[in-house]
Order: structure tokens, then C-alpha cells, then sequence
DNA sequence: TGATATAATGTAAGCCGTTACATTTCCAAA
DNA sequence: TTTGGAAATGTAACGGCTTACATTATATCA
């Protein structure tokens, strides 16, 4: 029992077919160069076999693949997920195929990811943030590769990206947060070390408080990595601490769940007590209890205009434009006015 | 300004470096049979064009890509999420890459999918669930690539798998809500058309009810899709129904969580009005509120187990053996009495 | 009916690596 | 110095497919 019974080729199908391996390929790409007769035999015969092309050669052969690549942080939560659902979605629409990767936000396996999707033959990549290693973008060059950064979009920025304001986005929901009176304010954050999305929120709350007249070096800044588990840890730390939040930004609504549920287990009342704000607005901010207050990402556009814009660039050369969407405040149930009985 | 500036090859790098592509092959695959002077000649001359092989071409020649497909059906939710990130880990020690791909819980989509990879080149793959159309086996079987079934362990199955028994779990979680004086149960099940653990869950259940003395005619259910939204809807259909539940089996935590936030909205309270129980015990489960009462899947043992048993089947031939693993009743606090209040 | 356009098919040259086998280089032992 | 064998390198066939170009069959028109 050998491992590879051999399996069918092309070879075989037009053996068995009486034609011509050119004739075969053709049923397959270009059905109407071919007549009915022809076709109908070729088709049975290709089933009969089971064959199946080699992806590998036929890549080889015409140069290119029609899939797309995506290298997302992680596929642990939904962060990513509906974005990429849509991507996909989109994608098949225009004939491609997605390969996804993820790299637990660390730029070693990304790079890896990214090198090993080119060589699979990738036409396009979809990237998370702009911040990476240069050497990666001149390697994409030089393999002419394009790609298209998302779920960003800094102004001003060299290559075209389709996302958010990252900043602005997080600048707004820090203005309202203040409005209520909060003035002790607390962020646990992802590691912004090669993590643009990550800073920019960071600066933005800055932003917002310094422009409210707060002291920017008073915000609590805790980096963490990106767990449930993480985010309940950071806020224990930050409810024991005598400088004690009373509002606490969450670098993404996964952070903020475990903050929610730290408070519930030291029996912190939220709003009342301490307010928590999240970043994303997945599924999980509404079934959250109570349910979250967050910054609403705008996924699905994302993805989908991100999809758009690489089909059309790979198929016709179409240059990409860079695309600002709008991120939304949600307020739900965890942000409230600043408790008065503490000092 | 071409797409493709010209991608360097093994050959522009045998080329500049005054040697043949066989010894650059070698530098790259067997780097200790080369001389170290040349090796490092080649190597430097590779990063200085930024050469990446090429995937396609490799793969036909070396006749194998040390690839693993996994298929699953969503990427939308956590449900696969930590099964898979195990397995990939574990991949990645035995030197292998896992190429990811999700259906939709919809079976042309996997046939498809399956057929995508095994024209990728995969080693070997990853499929969930037994149930599927013969064809597939039949196609798999005469591509020569090995499948290995997860998430379902059939006693007596032809095809290996490494998982649990679906029916046996919930038959157990069963016997539990039984004591506790339930008799009026419902189910949320994912649809069960080719989908064989969706099937044993509902079996289980019957079964657990038939052995301790109640009709499992009486079993309420009803199919839906998995999102959060659709295990509301269909926990809102239970609940204004004349013949209301006490408890209500889903199956999956998602679903448990759409129900949970649905009951949070009528008012309905968990467990005293009805118990709620999920299934899969994802990070979810913990963080929901009332905390769910679950039956916790061994994820990462079967993404771990899975990994190893398929990396030495396409090593070393080792044949692949069927392992059961056991899932585990996790009681929290969506699971109580049944209510006495209602006649 | 013959000339010509058009459709259908065939031929064979790549695409880019790996690897069995052949050749050359180098060094130690005789 | 010669010689034998190991180490380093080279040569070239091969893997499965696409596609430009060549050829043949079929249809169209005067």
C-alpha cells in the first residue's frame, strides 16, 4: 500500500479521453472553446478518474493563482473574524480564493506568514496596521506583491490603506468619557510595540485629555497581551492600586469582557462604580453583562471594500485608493458618570 | 510599470553566484553539504535579491509540501478556535504548515474546500465530523491523502477519528438535568442534516430521557443556524410557546448565549424560571452572566493529538489510531432545579 | 464548387524547483 | 608522488499544467 496510489493527471485524462492535454485544460478554463461533444466526454472522464489539477503546477504554468492572502493577529477571538468573513465573501464573488495565516501579534511569524503566503503564490496580501519590519515591504516589492493594509488609516500615510481613524475614533469616545465628569482614567492596551492601531489609541486618549485640560501623564497605562484572562488581570491591578480609575479603556472588547468579569467577581458595580469602555464592537459587547459600551468597527466594510479594491487591482491593474470609514460610538451599558463618593 | 518585475529564481541566484542551481537548492534543504564559503556566498546573494522560492514549483518536484489542511466550519466564532490553534502549534514542531479553510456548515462549500487543498498539495487533512458524502471519501482515497476525522468519536466507525463521544456527553449532562426535576426539555440544535454530532446531542438527549422514564417524544426541537442571534430568536419561540421548557439544551455555547441574553431581555430568570446548558465550554461559557453550565470539549488535546497522529502518518507512515477522548460536565450557575412555581 | 473565414484541436516550449547520477576537487595515507 | 575515497559541485531529467502558435476540420459565401 503505497502512500500515493498515483493520482490522475492531465496526462491521463487526455489518454483516456482520446484528445490532447491542451483540449482537456481548455474544458476546464475555457468551456466554450471547446465543442459540446468534446466537453461532455472530457468531463465524464475527468470525473471518472477523479482527477483533480495540481494547484502547484498550474499556478506555475499561468503565472499566477487567483487567491489572495490575509494575515490577521489571531483567529483565537472574533476580532478579526466577520472582517474577514466579508473579505472572503467578496473575494469569491470576483473569483478568488483566500488564504488566511495569523501571527499572534508577533512580527516574527508574520513575516513568516507573509514569505510563506508569497511563495504559495499569493497575487495580493491583505495586512493588519500599517507598522512593519521595512525589509517586509521591500520584499513584497521586489516580488511584486501588492498589498493593502486595513483596520487602519492614518492620514497622510505612504501606502494606501482602507480602514479607520484609529486615533480620531478613540479621541471621541475619550471626550464623552470626560464629559461625564471622569478625570481618572486607566487604559489597558495591547503591546504597542509594532502595533501602529494600538499606539494611535493610546495618543488619542492622550489627546483627549490634554485638550480637556487633564494631564495626559496621569492616564494609567497598563500593555498586556490579548486574553479574556488578560484583561481581567490588568483591571484587578488597576482596582487595587490607590489611585484607583473610575473609567477603564479596554484596547479591544475581548479586554474589556475580562474587566467585566473581574468586576463582578471583587464585586465592583459598573457603571457605578468604575466605568469600562471597549474597543470593536463584536458580538460578544452585546451578550457582555451589562452590555458594553465600545467603539463600533466597521468590519464588513472593511473587509469588503478591501476586497473589492485588491480584485480589481490584480485582475485590471487598477490602482488602490485609500479609503476612510467611519468608526461609531456605542453606548450601552458600562460607561456611566463619574462616581461622586470617592475623593 | 509591470506587475511582475521579475521575481528573482533559483537560477538568478545560481547565476550571480557563480554556482548551479543544484548547489543553491542545497544551501536551502541540506545546508551541511555544502562548503561553508559557498554557502554563505549563496545565502548573502539570496538576501541581497530577495529571492523566495517558489511554493508551486517546489511542491512538484519534492512531491510533497509538508502542508496539512484543516477544514472546519467557522471561523465566526470561538468553537474551533483553540482546537485549531493547538493543532497548528504542535504542526509547526513537526516542521508542517496548516492551511485553514471553513465552510459554513454547508457541504458543497466543504467538498469544495476539500478539493482546493488537496489540489494545494496538502499531506494530509483535517476534517471534522465523520458525515459526509461518500464521493469524498472515494476522492481522497484515490488522491492518496489521509483524512483524519476530529470533534466526533463513533465507537465502531470505519474511518479513524480522534475525539469524544458526542451523544455519550450530553447524554450524561442529561441524566443531571433529569435529577434536578426537569421534565419539560427543549434543544437548540445546530441543523442536523450532515451533521453527525449535531445528531448524537439529539440522540443523547432522547436517550437520556427514555432511560429515566420520560417520553423523549416531549423533547422540544428546533434547528437553527449558530450565531448568537438565531439561539435568541429560537429560546424567545420556546419560551412564549403553552408548552415552556424548564430547561434547554443548546448546542453550543453560542447559541446558550444568545438564549442567555434573550431570557436576560423577557425578564426570564436563569436558573430559577428555566436552566440553560450549553456545550463546547468556551471563554465564553465563563464570561457569560449567569456563568453557563457546559459540557468542556478537550480542544486542544484533540488539536494536539490530531497533529501528532497525522505528522507521523505522513512521516514515517505510522498508521493512525483512533483515540477517545473524554469531555467533561462543567456546572456553573445557568443549570438549577426545576422550577416548582409552574404546574 | 472553390475560396476563405472560423472553430476545434494539437504541438511543444516553458514555468521553477529537486535530485539521481556524473564529475571534479581535495586531502590523507601509502 | 601517487592513489583512493570523501566532499563539493555540476548536469539534466522530471513533475503537471498553460498557452502561443501551428494545423486541421467545419461553416459561409460568392
Amino acid at each position: 500500500m503505497s502512500l500515493k496510489p498515483h493520482t490522475p493527471t492531465l496526462h491521463d485524462v487526455a489518454a483516456a479521453a482520446g484528445v490532447s492535454t491542451a483540449t482537456v485544460s481548455r474544458c476546464l478554463n475555457f468551456p466554450d472553446q471547446v465543442s459540446e461533444s468534446t466537453r461532455i466526454n472530457v468531463i465524464c472522464i475527468i470525473n471518472d478518474l477523479g482527477y483533480s489539477p495540481n494547484f502547484g503546477a498550474k499556478a506555475m504554468a499561468a503565472r499566477r493563482t487567483n487567491t489572495i492572502g490575509a494575515i490577521i493577529p489571531t483567529m483565537e477571538n472574533a476580532i478579526f473574524a466577520r472582517g474577514l468573513q466579508a473579505f472572503q465573501e467578496e473575494l469569491r464573488l470576483h473569483g478568488f480564493t483566500m488564504l488566511v495565516a495569523s501571527t499572534s501579534y508577533c512580527p516574527n511569524i508574520e513575516e513568516e506568514q507573509i514569505r510563506s503566503l508569497v511563495a504559495r503564490g499569493a497575487d495580493a496580501l491583505l495586512l493588519i496596521g500599517h507598522e512593519r519590519d521595512p525589509e517586509i515591504y521591500r520584499f513584497l516589492q521586489t516580488q511584486g506583491v501588492p498589498a493593502l493594509v486595513t483596520w487602519a488609516f492614518t492620514p497622510g500615510s505612504v501606502r494606501p490603506s482602507i480602514g479607520f481613524n484609529n486615533r480620531a475614533a478613540i479621541y471621541e469616545m475619550a471626550t464623552e468619557v470626560i464629559k461625564l465628569g471622569h478625570t481618572k482614567l486607566a487604559l489597558i492596551s495591547a503591546e504597542t510595540a509594532m502595533n501602529d492601531r494600538a499606539k494611535a489609541r493610546h495618543v488619542g486618549i492622550q489627546n483627549a485629555m490634554t485638550d480637556a485640560g487633564l494631564k495626559p501623564s496621569s492616564l494609567q497605562f497598563i500593555e498586556t497581551t490579548y486574553n479574556i484572562e488578560d484583561g481581567a488581570n490588568a483591571f484587578e491591578k488597576l482596582m487595587k492600586s490607590d489611585t484607583r480609575p473610575t473609567a477603564v479603556f479596554c484596547g479591544n472588547d475581548v479586554l474589556a469582557v475580562g474587566a467585566l468579569r473581574c468586576a463582578r467577581e471583587m464585586k465592583i458595580s459598573v457603571p457605578d462604580d468604575v466605568s469600562i469602555i471597549g474597543f470593536d464592537d463584536i458580538e460578544l459587547a452585546q451578550v457582555a453583562y451589562p452590555a458594553l459600551t465600545t467603539v463600533h468597527v466597521p468590519h464588513r466594510e472593511m473587509g469588503r471594500r478591501a476586497a473589492i479594491a485588491l480584485a480589481n487591482y490584480v485582475k485590471e491593474g487598477t490602482p488602490i485608493k485609500a479609503v476612510e470609514l467611519k468608526a461609531r460610538l456605542v453606548f450601552r451599558e458600562t460607561l456611566g458618570p463619574a462616581s461622586k463618593d470617592l475623593p
